[in-house]
DNA sequence: AATAAATGATTGAAAAAATCGATGGACATT
DNA sequence: AATGTCCATCGATTTTTTCAATCATTTATT
């Protein structure tokens, strides 16, 4: 017995799975209902399995078993159509559409010279961009709603491939005339933990520098809350900074355009290691445009950051 | 364009590219020359992809896209015949064929009562069993030549679909005149990790009760070669002390059988938290018989241990 | 209770496909 | 140049799929 279910077959059966009515299920898949209901006979006969509970009156109600098929026929489904697709990406990358999830510490920062760079690049590409947190767009990600994330590491990315892009250093921001504006380089175990202001929970940009704090020698720890201020967005964290509120770790891409040549603000870089994150991209595991996404490094050169 | 490759393309394909051979691979599908080598073709039409490099003379060779066919027509093909086996499993669970995998510092004290509670509850199911250590079993188990595992955790089973089944206490044995021998129950602290016998490296029950002694209070660090015994067995550490070696961790499902009434050898219980390891169930995630599987539960309850 | 409407199953003919056996042409070896 | 191996192609045959029409049963309406 080597006989397998054809990929009519599973298709008749999602189709009515989704449906509930062999008229409609019909329709879905363009071809009549004695088609379908004919197909769909043919896999339980060849089967020697009652996928439909025909007691059940004139609705369409599945077996327990029935069910356990559909979840499979879906799976064999997607397998079949990933020898399409595989066929497609490989032959023509860059010709689809790119659904890229992106973070807010990220976005505004590198977004529009990306764009620049994937409209010249790749002019075919249909792009559609979703600014999240990193937990929103990695679940995104692996339900399939979004293609290809930019994200800061380190984050919690298990269960996505991860590639390098680019390292982007930590600088320290603090009011004018702050007694640390004295020092060229500002050294990890010179701040206070108390003075330290950070965005809110969920942004990876926050647990990246506490991590980097709690390494640093004479950290021993930070506080969750330390202050009451909490931001959602770096601009707010640097007018939280300007106002003398304290102190603000800043990623060196958000510098030039959102401090620029502010007089009540100054700029120092950090001692110690590591003092700062790192910009990647992450796609689904066995994603079948991984050596295209892999090939979207040159979109993320020469940026002005 | 909604077409999808049919069953026989991908059987011919991966037949194929098996064989690297046409005659050879239409006589492993049990077809002709000239069917095997339409249905290559048709695909490459269908598709309007080179799958095999027709300059290479007259060797089967494949272009680069034709491997990542091939590569995601054998995951298809997998899919399809899960179609088919969860039928199998669902409609006769315990009818086909069951390899099973069990760790050493298991297999003798519990297969015994195990084989025949299968023999009586399961007559139709072929048993076939392999020893082995943890992370061998698990390699067994991902690559499919294995089924089933028990394991004893914690252990490395990330991968894996756990399941647990029950406890199995540590007592501690040491020999007749050994100074705590005083003691009703033995406190992990009062134990000298420099006396401990344990397995040799891959056994899991030596990570397990090195880590418990991590946790024990007042045993700050285990030497992972605290002394130059090493043993393979259960029955040989067992011999160590008796002659005076060391003391030495054994779980409780070995002490009747291994122990017995020897006179030379004291068994002490435990006092910490934890004491014990955890025997349960592993199969691959998303194993059709997982729900056969969870029922085997009762093959391992009433054991005499 | 009778009737109408809706739904899934069945039937038989037509269309599409898969398969086979025979044959042809390219290539490598001798 | 002759030979054998190997894959592609062709036409005939068989098998499978599909459709349109119809049947049988259930549900809703009168």
């Amino acid at each position: 017995m080597d006989i397998l279910p054809s990929p009519q077959q599973l298709r008749y059966l999602i189709a009515l799975s989704e449906q509930r009515h062999f008229g409609r299920a019909a329709n879905v898949c363009s071809v009549t209902q004695s088609t379908l209901s004919a197909g769909i006979l043919n896999l339980e006969r060849q089967f020697d399995v009652a996928i439909l509970d025909r007691t059940a009156g004139k609705r369409v109600v599945f077996t327990p078993i029935g069910e356990e098929v559909i979840i499979q026929a879906k799976v064999a489904l997607q397998g079949l159509e990933s020898v399409r697709d595989v066929i497609h990406f490989v032959q023509e990358p860059f010709s689809s559409s790119l659904r890229l999830g992106i973070i807010p510490t990220v976005a505004p920062y590198i977004l529009p010279d990306v764009i620049r760079n994937i409209r010249h690049n790749y002019p075919k590409l249909t792009l559609s961009l979703h600014e999240d947190l990193t937990e929103n767009l990695m679940e995104k990600l692996a339900i399939g709603h979004l293609d290809l994330l930019v994200i800061a590491m380190p984050c919690d990315c298990s269960g996505a491939e991860t590639f390098f892009l680019f390292k982007d250093d930590f600088f320290i921001i603090m009011p004018k005339d702050h007694p640390l504006e004295q020092f060229d380089r500002i050294r990890l175990d010179q701040i206070e933990a108390k003075e330290i202001i950070s965005l809110q929970d969920g942004h990876c940009l926050k647990d990246q520098t506490l991590d980097m704090c709690r390494q640093g020698q004479n950290f021993k720890t930070v506080s969750d809350s330390h202050n009451d201020f909490t931001a959602s967005s770096l601009k707010t964290i640097i007018n939280m900074v300007g106002i003398g509120l304290g102190v603000a770790f800043i990623p060196k891409m958000a510098i030039e355009s959102e401090i620029g040549d502010r007089s009540d603000i100054v700029v120092r870089p950090l001692d110690g290691n590591p003092t700062c994150r790192t910009i990647g991209l992450a796609w689904r595991r066995n994603s079948l445009r991984a050596s295209e996404f892999k090939q979207f490094e040159k979109v993320f050169q020469n940026l002005k950051i």
